[in-house]
DNA sequence: ACCTGAACACCGTTCAAGT
DNA sequence: ACCTGAACACCGTTCAAGT
């Protein structure tokens, strides 16, 4: 034992952030633990320490892969479309549809909390700042003549709009309300705001 | 030791949720322990779980009563107020003021999961679906002539926006994305959506 | 230099034993 | 009957010691 080497910091990396993915995905953020996550990559919990600042700093990483994938995901629900009120449905229906498909990594984004002195690194900010960029870029054709301040406040509104709606889904909070289709509440959502924004 | 009986089993209960309140306003619910709950009110752990099931239990009737405070808060704030249009935009903004007073509390109502295969009490579904019903009434009048489908779903929209503005600003989300009043932001998004429902 | 494994200070939950 | 306190099976994090 000790001094190994079998693996460089970048493989045991990246092992154990895919070790915490399975994790997340199979079994839900709660049953993340250092001990698990070591097992699984066949080291001790202390060597993860020496990769990673802490817990935290492993679902940070967690979090922000995710956030890439979603991005991905959401660009790629665009490219085949041209109309500008149905590029801005999709938006919606695409995050809908991720965080249906991959609900405990979509969670585990939203709800897990840095100590609250502690801020998230700044390239972490920008790929939070990316999703509603996102939705800014694809208002402006229909905001016709509106300040930047008006899109972006649009996009915000939008955006938790959704974001809201996937949260009472996945907590099954819309069951209760009687709702039968999320994505159809969706739909309302949207295209009445737009409705509104657009005039 | 043992057998103090200086406290009814009702005492202990009301003792019990009022510390633990306390713990979660002053330093959110992860600062929430048995064991310290248990020292907080002079009693040891296996006493706790002679009062509640378990801290998941505990925590439902914690979360049970923000519901009853929340509830109450939005019918205090509906009551000055005749014309339907500011009735409803009133809930919004009571809503993300009442989140803004007590962000712990409202946190926990949101995000604590019970493990998969639990359901929440009927009594406690029904403190959620009280929460819909009061925008479903207020908007009724705004609905001249809609089914009763067109305005639980409307009730749905917009409570799920105004809850998904309460989140990203509580998780500072919504400063990344430039949005400087969310007073503002939930007035935007409610009255545009009002209108694309309305008109 | 790299990694271990034991230690520290915590958890939630249970239950035999004490009064 | 009521409550304790020790036990069990876990946590996150650190760091002296081994190779």
């Amino acid at each position: 034992m000790a001094r190994r080497s079998d693996h460089s910091r970048e493989e045991i990396r990246e092992m154990a952030l895919e070790a915490a993915e399975k994790l997340i995905a199979e079994e839900g953020s709660k049953a993340l633990s250092a001990r698990k996550l070591a097992s699984a990559i066949g080291y001790t919990v202390g060597t993860l320490y020496l990769v990673f600042e802490n817990l935290d700093d492993l679902i940070l990483q967690v979090n922000a892969r995710t956030l890439d994938r979603l991005h991905a995901r959401m660009l790629e629900a665009l490219a085949p479309l041209d109309d500008p009120t149905e590029r801005i449905l999709m938006l919606g229906h695409s995050y809908i549809a991720f965080a249906d498909a991959h609900p405990h990594h979509w969670e585990l984004v939203f709800e897990h909390r840095l100590p609250p002195e502690k801020e998230p690194p700044q390239w972490y900010k920008d790929k939070v700042r990316r999703m509603f960029a996102l939705v800014e870029t694809e208002l402006e054709p229909l905001a016709a003549g509106r300040g930047s301040k008006a899109i972006t406040q649009a996009a915000a509104a939008l955006w938790s709009g959704v974001h809201g709606i996937c949260i009472l889904a996945i907590s099954k909070q819309l069951d209760v309300a009687g709702v039968d289709s999320v994505q159809d509440l969706t739909h309302s959502l949207m295209s009445n705001y737009l409705k509104g924004f657009v005039g």
